[in-house]
DNA sequence: CTAAGGATTTGCT
DNA sequence: GCAAATCCTTAGA
């Protein structure tokens, strides 16, 4: 009986397009709304550690850890997006709900993802994984890697793995059945975590790019950068 | 180090 | 509306 249901559930959830699909039975970790909804700097270092999940399909299911990420405050933070409350059509997803999915083009061929935190404006970049299950598909997507730490260190670069991409944009992490985050299965020091500028920011000047606002596991060789 | 690349925003007419 | 500048990067000299 419930087996029946659940096979109804689930062929109702790949049939629809993929980025409006809700989840349909209990996720056994799933990070939740309590999770997201911390100040933009301490969600950035609790997601460290943290397993980011992507089904792309009923049988192939992705998964890296966490290991570098970066916090945009919006407000004062001259690097975000959503600077001084600037909102935009492409950079909405950083004011809705915490957990909601931000996902922009950069550079016109690389996307990158964030996740809304508590805030105005204020969203979490994601900018590197370990890698974990799905590894050969990762390789698929990600032609120039030759080793496994190259193919998601960097935050454009792990989109490509993970399949991320726009289609993505504003999905709700705590309800999408094809992406969300696991909490950590091992505890993780704040010794072990390591803060400096952000990259790749310049444009804000010295005083936001200096701002020790990015977060990565000390030691863990898929960092983007030293 | 530089070139590529196209979506997005801004600043005009 | 359209043109120009910008960009939370990557791959490959």
């Amino acid at each position: 009986m419930a087996a029946k249901k659940l096979k109804r559930q689930s062929e109702q959830f790949y049939s629809s397009p993929e980025p409006k699909r809700k989840k349909i039975d209990q996720e056994a970790d799933r990070c939740a709304t309590a999770f997201y909804s911390q100040p933009c700097e301490s969600l950035a270092k609790a997601l460290l550690g943290c397993t980011l999940v992507r089904e792309t399909s009923p049988t192939l299911r992705l998964t890296a850890t966490i290991v570098e990420t970066e916090a945009y405050l919006g407000g004062e933070d001259k690097a975000a997006h959503s600077y001084n409350g600037k909102r935009t059509p492409r950079n909405e997803a950083m004011y809705m709900d915490p957990g909601t999915c931000y996902v922009y083009s950069v550079y016109g061929t690389h996307s990158c993802v964030n996740v809304s935190s508590l805030g105005e404006g204020a969203a979490v970049l994601i900018r590197a994984l370990e890698p974990v299950t799905g590894v050969e598909n990762m390789y698929t997507r990600r032609k120039s890697a030759k080793k496994d730490k190259d193919l998601c260190n960097g935050p454009a670069k792990l989109c490509q793995a993970l399949d991320i991409d726009k289609t993505l944009n504003k999905v709700d992490l705590t309800s999408c059945a094809c992406l969300w985050v696991e909490p950590r299965s091992h505890d993780l020091a704040d010794d072990d975590i390591v803060c400096t500028g952000r990259v790749g920011v310049n444009y804000a000047g010295t005083e936001w790019s200096n701002k020790h606002l990015r977060f990565y596991v000390k030691g863990n060789r898929c960092v983007s950068r030293l």
